[in-house]
DNA sequence: GCCGTTTTCGGCCCGACTGTTTTCAGTCG
């Protein structure tokens, strides 16, 4: 069992739990366990053959013993008894939007409803009319809830988000008398994938600027309206739409609201329970005095954060990870302009759009001081890969263009392709002609774990590697990644210093957040690579950087803010290792 | 079910919006 597999048997206990109606609190701590699990960068099995689940945040004694027989024989004994009071396919109407449990608990036992379609068909029936706490516009918003679910494919890329919620931050932030906007929610916090969009305002009159934000083009729906909160669904691309909340607040209160508003949730209940052991308490207009109301602090998130004796936390840490321990927060976390260039990219030569020249002017005028020209190699035939006459030639090529253009270091590499058996696309005597080696897996995802990390390790190994290219091969909303031993991917790395990627395109992030942070800890240099396969992508920089922070890499620890030669020599030193 | 700078019991975050069950429960973030 992985550890989703793990997480995804707790939150559907606490699913059951709650349709039944049981405690609130022992509920959430089923789905504080399953997010805990889910956050983990290691196996959670070798944590479990360690016999230490009970130090993982949130896991007691009972969720441990239920973690140890899901790892044993696959089966959860509570799970499978809830099961029979609750099916499985009663859960899924929790995910309509407007429904919870209350509604779903009366709907399965008034009505016998336990999925999607029977409940579409008792709409349509009438067979809903006299049901308690059913009224006309409540069918009505579940039918929509449930013809939105059925369209959505769940949460949107930070990529495909990103544009749109510029979009609607500078609209708004040009209508009349609106001071300020900002952006919050997952999207601020530069999460992988975004629920919905979340912006904050200051106006002086909220209202008319609710009613203008429901009125703007590519609205499809007004979800709610009020005097500091509207919410709306605009399409995202054909047949798909996303969900975006304005909320409006008094220019007093902004700090505490935008905080809020950030979140995450579990962020803000970490913060909210600190605030209650000194007897204040935070909401979204102020951190103030529970007994006199005196407010404390609200204008400025840092005041905040102050207060509670915490400094600043980048939104992106805002995650209950641990970024309430002292020096968590590194005072050189990287930021965008640390990045001096990137190391991993196509040109027309294999399967991108523009030309060594074209792609060394763009990295110039974003002030980059070097990129590495990274071709496919011959095993990849889709992207036009270059056998060994095509690779000395585009070496060449890179030679001069290299002299012709100045303010730029450009570098000739390869993106090699790591064989079945681990073994490279290319001889070693040719990868040694190169500046700057990536190593990637583009064939072969789906086999096992040791297989995978094995074929992996082999590349690691290899002196004229520098880089492995997106490590696990995940496709964001559409490929799952490659089983891995990353612990072992990573102290490998580590010792024959080799570095790991940080795929900054929208639909990888790979590694993500997670494994950059393991791969920092346990002592990997982080590169952070567009993958660019035409000069628009070295946009998404930004993403891998978000992904980066989230990470908490510092400066040093990413290749690709070091000179020019410290990264030479950074490849000179693996080829004398050996 | 978890947890401890109020520590082994008794707490566990807070407010807006909506619809409807006309005074508040349910849902959401």
């Amino acid at each position: 069992m992985t550890n989703a597999d793990i997480a995804r048997v707790f939150k559907e206990i606490a699913d059951m739990l709650e349709i039944k109606g049981e405690d609130a609190f022992r509920i959430n701590s089923y789905r504080r366990v399953a997010r805990t699990v889910d956050d983990l960068a290691t196996d959670i099995a070798d944590i479990a053959a360690r016999d230490e689940l009970s130090n993982l945040p949130g896991v007691g004694k009972a969720s441990a013993a239920k973690i140890q027989e899901l790892l044993g024989t696959g089966w959860l004994k509570l799970r499978e008894e809830l099961a029979r009071q609750v099916p499985e396919s009663v859960l899924e109407l929790l995910r309509i939007p407007g429904m919870g449990p209350k509604k779903v608990a009366l709907l399965w036992q008034q009505r016998r409803i336990d999925s999607l379609d029977s409940l579409k068909e008792a709409i349509a029936a009438g067979g809903l009319d006299d049901l308690k706490g059913f009224g006309k516009k409540t069918l009505a918003q579940i039918s929509d809830g449930i013809e939105f679910l059925q369209r959505s494919v769940g949460r949107t890329r930070l990529g495909n988000a990103w544009p749109i919620a510029a979009e609607f931050h500078d609209t708004i932030a040009a209508m009349k008398g609106v001071k300020r906007v900002e952006q919050a929610g997952s999207l601020r916090r530069g999460r992988e994938t975004v629920g919905d969009l979340d912006l904050l305002c200051h106006a002086d009159d909220g209202e008319s600027v609710i009613k203008a934000f429901t009125q703007l083009p590519g609205v499809t729906k007004i979800l709610a309206a009020g005097g500091t909160k509207g919410s709306v669904l605009v399409e995202l691309s054909r047949g798909r739409e996303i969900q975006i909340d304005l909320r409006v607040v008094p220019e007093e209160s902004f700090g505490a609201a935008w905080q809020y508003f950030t979140g995450s949730k579990e962020h803000n209940i970490r913060l909210r329970e600190r605030a209650l052991k000194r007897g204040w308490s935070l909401n979204e207009y102020s951190l103030s005095d529970s007994k006199t109301g005196k407010v404390i602090a609200s204008r400025e998130e840092a005041d905040v954060y102050k207060a509670l004796d915490l400094p600043w936390i980048p939104p992106e840490l805002r995650e209950d990870r641990g970024e309430f321990e002292p020096d968590a927060i590194p005072p050189d976390l990287l930021t965008d302009g640390d990045i001096h260039g990137d190391l991993h990219m196509h040109t027309t030569a294999s399967d991108g759009r523009n030309t060594i020249e074209e792609m060394a002017g763009a990295a110039k005028s974003l002030g980059w001081k070097y990129i590495c020209i990274t071709e496919h190699s011959r095993s990849s035939t889709i992207a036009n890969g270059l056998d060994p006459m095509r690779l000395k030639q585009l070496i060449a090529d890179v030679r001069e263009t290299d002299r012709k253009i100045n303010g730029i270091k450009i570098w000739a590499g390869t993106e090699v392709d790591i064989l079945a058996d681990g073994s490279l696309d290319y001889a070693d005597d040719l990868l040694e002609k190169l500046d700057f080696v990536v190593a990637s897996i583009h064939a072969g995802l789906g086999k096992d774990i040791k297989t995978n990390t094995e074929r992996t390790l082999a590349a690691i190994r290899n002196p004229y590697v520098n880089l492995i290219g997106h490590p696990t091969g995940r496709m964001i909303n559409s490929r799952r990644p490659m089983s891995l031993d990353m612990e072992a991917i990573c102290r490998e790395a580590a010792k024959t210093r080799t570095a790991l990627e940080l795929n900054a395109s929208m639909y990888r992030l790979d590694l993500k957040d997670q494994h950059a942070r393991l791969a920092r800890d346990l002592g990997v240099t982080i590169a952070i690579c567009c993958d660019a396969h035409g000069v628009e992508s070295f946009a998404q920089m930004h993403y891998g950087v978000l992904t980066a922070r989230r990470a908490a890499l510092r400066k040093a620890d990413v290749l690709n803010t070091w000179t020019t030669k410290q990264i030479e020599a950074f490849v000179q030193a693996k080829r004398e290792r050996r």
